[in-house]
DNA sequence: TGACTGAATTATGAATTCAAATTAAGCGGT
DNA sequence: ACCGCTTAATTTGAATTCATAATTCAGTCA
């Protein structure tokens, strides 16, 4: 009925739709998505519905099962420590290649972004929706800083669902102001030419937020998420 | 028509068979996928067919334009040293993970395993059909060792597709007696529990292994690969 | 001669329809 | 009352059909 925006497809609205959905954790870990009424709700019919899930499934956002049906993947505990180990060691990579090989002028394209984040966090305080866009992340920035298009596509693309499929808001934890120290040491380090620094710098840097979040998570009790909207 | 194996789907065999053929090269590296074409020769209907296609999509072995069509990715010498970065971290970090947590019985069948590769090459010189099956190949090994299951499926699938999609047999390149002796410092330096040189060594041993390809490659002609099959 | 416009063809996108399998419910037996 | 089996209903898998967009080729005009 209405097209959105560029790509015409109903295929491809509803696979962005459900991705969306499902990597917000408006879906919910392990929901049945049966096909008619997932139709209906996306105004789609089953045939581009179907090729929509089987893209999810290649993503690996979604299992399937021979005749019974699909299902948005399950995580464990154990699942999100694997993919922050994976995250670290890669994120450590980027900033190791930005140091290697990105321009100078893009450099101080993210030092000007620490340079307004430190600005506006003095002078707001709270400031927490800074979690604006993809471009305001420093962790973004050097996936794209690192010149590696495939390891920005599993940074920012694969991993990061699959991370926030388990929690909200995890890519970077946000108002902490250690986080910003050490963004600055690794950009520092970047600057530098000093990649093996960068590496280890950005390394200790996601392994103390993986630590910083189990500890606030299981304080709290673990694996609360919000209610599933639709069908258990 | 006749059912294979396992999974009964259309979908899935078409998925499977063509996995196989874009991975081992048959299909040749941004060949256009026309669906009535496909379809007839995997018999199976362009529905089914369409699926397999968007599955492989959301591996991003196969591209999609609205609607041109789809076609096998193509991948340049540049995007095979990025595959390789990251491969070379990834491995670097099954190899510490492993050394970390995997029980030593499991160590000790890698070690039954180097050895008789070892016994075997001394009185059979050639004897490079040894990329037998997943289970002989060391690196694959180490993957599973990690007790990492998303480390093991990012490795041992998306990335050993994506690699093999450029050229044959690049896993690991057989035949190589500096690379036998590698495998046995890493996994010592694994069974010792050292983690930190275990990663060190994997790192190296992968590096280098990319480094004697990519001087054997540029020597005789760049790109060389199987003629296209079917259409272009 | 070359490039552009137009229609015809081909291929893809999507809905409908039918078949097959799984799930659920109902029935009978122990 | 509980367990197993048979049958009905729901859901998924797949093929056919129609609509729409892209490609190709022919024709015309500059």
């Amino acid at each position: 009925m209405s097209v959105d925006n560029e790509d015409d497809t109903q295929s491809d609205r509803a696979f962005r739709l459900l991705e969306r959905d499902i990597v917000s954790g408006e879906i919910a870990m392990g929901s049945k998505l049966g096909e008619e009424a997932l139709a209906s709700r996306l105004g789609v019919s089953r045939g581009p519905l179907r090729e929509a899930l089987r893209r999810l499934e290649g993503r690996s956002l979604v299992e399937r099962t021979a005749h019974a049906g699909a299902r948005v993947v399950t995580m464990s505990e154990a699942d999100l420590v694997e993919l922050y180990e994976i995250r670290q060691n890669l994120e450590g990579l980027a900033a190791r290649l930005a140091a290697e090989r990105c321009p100078d002028d893009e450099l101080a394209d993210i030092e000007d972004l620490l340079m307004r984040q430190k600005t506006r966090s003095q002078s707001n305080d709270d400031s927490s929706y800074s979690q604006g866009v993809d471009s305001d992340d420093f962790h973004f920035r050097v996936a794209v800083a690192s010149g590696s298009r495939r390891l920005q596509r599993l940074l920012c693309g694969d991993l990061y669902s699959l991370i926030r499929l388990c929690r909200y808001k995890t890519w970077s934890i946000p108002g902490q102001r250690q986080s910003h120290l050490d963004h600055e040491r690794i950009l520092e380090a970047i600057q530098n030419r000093d990649g093996e620094l960068a590496e280890l710098l950005m390394r200790r840097h996601v392994g103390l937020a993986r630590q910083r979040y189990h500890a606030a998570e299981s304080s709290r009790g673990l694996h609360q998420r919000q209610p599933s909207p639709f069908r258990s």
